[in-house]
DNA sequence: GCCGTTTTCGGCCCGACTGTTTTCAGTCG
């Protein structure tokens, strides 16, 4: 349907076009329900799991949520035509500089429109300049202080360009956060701490970090919190609320409650905020009113207004609207709501289904670890089997394992696969390799060879750059190949540093599913790749996952919980992925039963 | 502009903090 010149416009694009007309609509003072229906559309379009242009193909806009008529209408307008003419007449009412504006902390889209209007300031820079000059202070309702923040602001915003932070790094941030907290405070001053927000929900990037905590001394807690080493900024400073800048911008809230008020305070900070908004709506429809604190009565047709419900646990909270508690991973207002009504949330995969790992590498390319030293750490980490599989020769960054060299592999696992035999050890090493898929889609290493290894993964390294069909083609002819198990981290990408590659996915996951290929979910937290929401499109179409920690060291190992939480967010279950069942249970399920 | 386990019309979550204010608007999450 699309005319074939335009360039395809994937679904981030088109979620920003989506964005960016909400955002012109706040600055114009648009009706406000009207504006998030638009950050609604963006936000849901960009989260899909499926690709856009595929969902317009087949007519099914108005099945994604948060896409009425009007806005499917503009999709269509947009991927026929190449444009949309509303969004076209809306940017041409606003200087796109004002719009920007709105980018800096403290500026939003009041501040925005009447330092346009006011004072003909059209841009960061303009604004940077009249700020310094004091010539926003003239203006009704601002002054000194405010210039003040807005330089700040901008600051912030020059020193974060990048706002968002990789799960993998913000993680370990905030963990010691929360120890050098702990440190700081006597003993027993904290009862109760956790970490809210998208990293409790274990998104792949953070925003910023949420901190929840239970204390009878509040202000002790705040102090101490503002007074840490890594404040290099102090955001805001509140009695139970303070906010902190890091070194790298991230900032950090710190909210303090008082222990009734845990359950609803945590679901609360806990978000998303989508999923919160649909929570409060079916508490309102059964007459409560709920906030961070409690559920209070409201138009309830038994009880007075106001009477207050608290909940110590999440748990009693969701039970008592008569829901399942939902796990944070599922908490994006993406069909956990009504599971949880109907009593038919899957019970996730938890790290302790894993027995096995099918995605390693030694110093045979260009792991740190010998095959016998990351065996021993794998035995002793509680794993039963763990596949060796090198790069092959045809990756020309690392050194790559022939035909040879595999030999050489294969004597090193038969006598320490002996030696656990003969002492009588639940685990045993696997031969495999991790095949380079060519850029024509040949495989780095010869048929005949792949059929003497156990468990074959075959990934793209290279050319990830190829346009969508042949990137496509060549994936397609990889997972074919009746000799390859597993297609290693489908996309290429790494999170905040090299995009996806324009691999059509939904046509690789169908022929995952129809050849009987296992597809990956890596769990190295710069991949995480596939995605929860693509590793659920995965197991609807029908495939088998495996989560894999690529280790290349010993401590890599560690890493497997990003993989876990990654599938927990996509709704998978220990039943969807092999490497949850015994040695020989799994190998009956990879394609090439040689064995 | 979206949406429906009271609704196809009439709703649409709620509070902390800040700055410039004498009662509140804007921003943020």
């Amino acid at each position: 349907m699309s005319a074939p010149d335009l360039p395809r416009l994937n679904n981030r694009q088109v979620a920003e076009i989506f964005a960016a007309i909400g955002d012109l609509l706040q600055i114009l003072g648009d009706n406000r329900f009207k504006i998030i229906a638009y950050q609604n559309a963006a936000r849901s379009i960009e989260e899909l799991n499926r690709d856009i242009n595929a969902v317009h193909a087949a007519g099914e806009l108005r099945t994604v949520p948060g896409i009425g008529q009007a806005i499917a209408e503009k999709i269509d307008e947009l991927l026929t035509t190449g444009s949309i003419p509303y969004y076209e007449k809306l940017t041409a009412q606003v200087p796109a500089g004002v719009v920007e504006m709105m980018r800096v902390p403290d500026v939003g889209p009041k501040t925005a429109k009447r330092l346009w209007e006011e004072l003909e300031i059209t841009n960061v820079d303009e604004l940077k300049a009249a700020a310094e000059a004091g010539r926003i202070r003239v203006l009704k309702g601002f002054g000194a202080k405010s210039e003040e923040k807005i330089l700040k602001g901008i600051e912030l915003l020059a020193r974060r360009q990048d706002s968002r932070t990789p799960i993998g790094a913000a993680r370990p941030l905030a963990e010691g956060l929360i120890a050098d907290l702990l440190a700081a405070l006597a003993p027993q001053t904290i009862q109760k701490i956790e970490l809210a927000g998208s990293l409790r929900r274990w998104r792949e990037t953070i925003g910023d970090v949420d901190i929840l905590v239970v204390s009878a001394q509040p202000v002790a807690v705040m102090e101490a919190f503002r007074g840490l080493p890594q404040a290099v900024d102090i955001l805001g400073a509140g009695e139970r609320k303070s906010s902190i800048a890091l070194p790298s911008g991230m900032q950090v809230d710190l909210r303090v409650v008082e222990a009734p008020h845990w359950g609803a305070a945590l679901a609360y900070f806990t978000g998303s905020q989508a999923h919160n908004v649909a929570v409060r709506e079916l508490a309102q429809k059964q007459g409560w009113s709920l906030n961070e604190y409690s559920l209070t009565s409201d138009a309830h047709p038994d009880l007075p207004d106001g009477t207050e419900r608290f909940f110590e646990t999440e748990e009693e909270l969701y039970a008592f609207l008569g829901l399942d508690w939902v796990a944070p991973e599922l908490r994006e207002n993406s069909g956990e709501i009504q599971a949880a009504r109907q009593h038919a949330l899957p019970r996730l995969i938890e790290l302790a289904d894993i027995v096995g790992e099918l995605h390693s590498h030694t110093t045979f390319s260009d792991g740190k670890g010998t095959i016998a030293e990351m065996a021993e750490a794998a035995r002793s980490a509680g794993y039963r089997y763990w596949n060796v599989s090198d790069h092959s020769i045809g990756l020309g960054v690392t050194q790559g394992v022939d035909a040879a060299g595999l030999a050489e592999q294969r004597a090193e696992i038969d006598r320490l696969n002996t030696g656990y035999a003969a002492a009588g050890v639940d685990f045993r090493l696997l031969l495999g390799t991790e095949v380079e898929v060519l850029a024509d889609g040949t495989l780095g290493l010869p048929d005949g060879v792949l059929a003497t290894l156990d468990v074959v993964v075959a990934s793209i390294h290279t050319g990830l750059r190829q346009e969508r069909e042949s990137i496509t083609e060549r994936c397609l002819k990889a997972v074919r190949n009746p000799h390859v198990d597993i297609l290693g981290h489908p996309t290429g990408r790494l999170i905040g540093r090299r995009e996806p590659s324009e691999i059509d996915l939904e046509r690789v996951l169908q022929a995952c599913a129809e050849t009987g290929t296992i597809v990956e979910i890596n769990a190295h937290p710069s991949r995480l790749d596939l995605s929860g929401p693509y590793a659920r499109r995965a197991v609807e179409l029908g495939c088998k996952l495996v989560i894999n920690c690529d280790a290349h060291s010993r401590e890599d190992i560690d890493l497997l919980p990003y993989g876990i939480h990654t599938a927990r967010r996509g709704w998978i279950t220990a039943a969807d992925v092999i490497n949850t069942r015994p040695l020989g249970e799994m190998l009956g399920m990879l394609k090439d039963q040689r064995r």
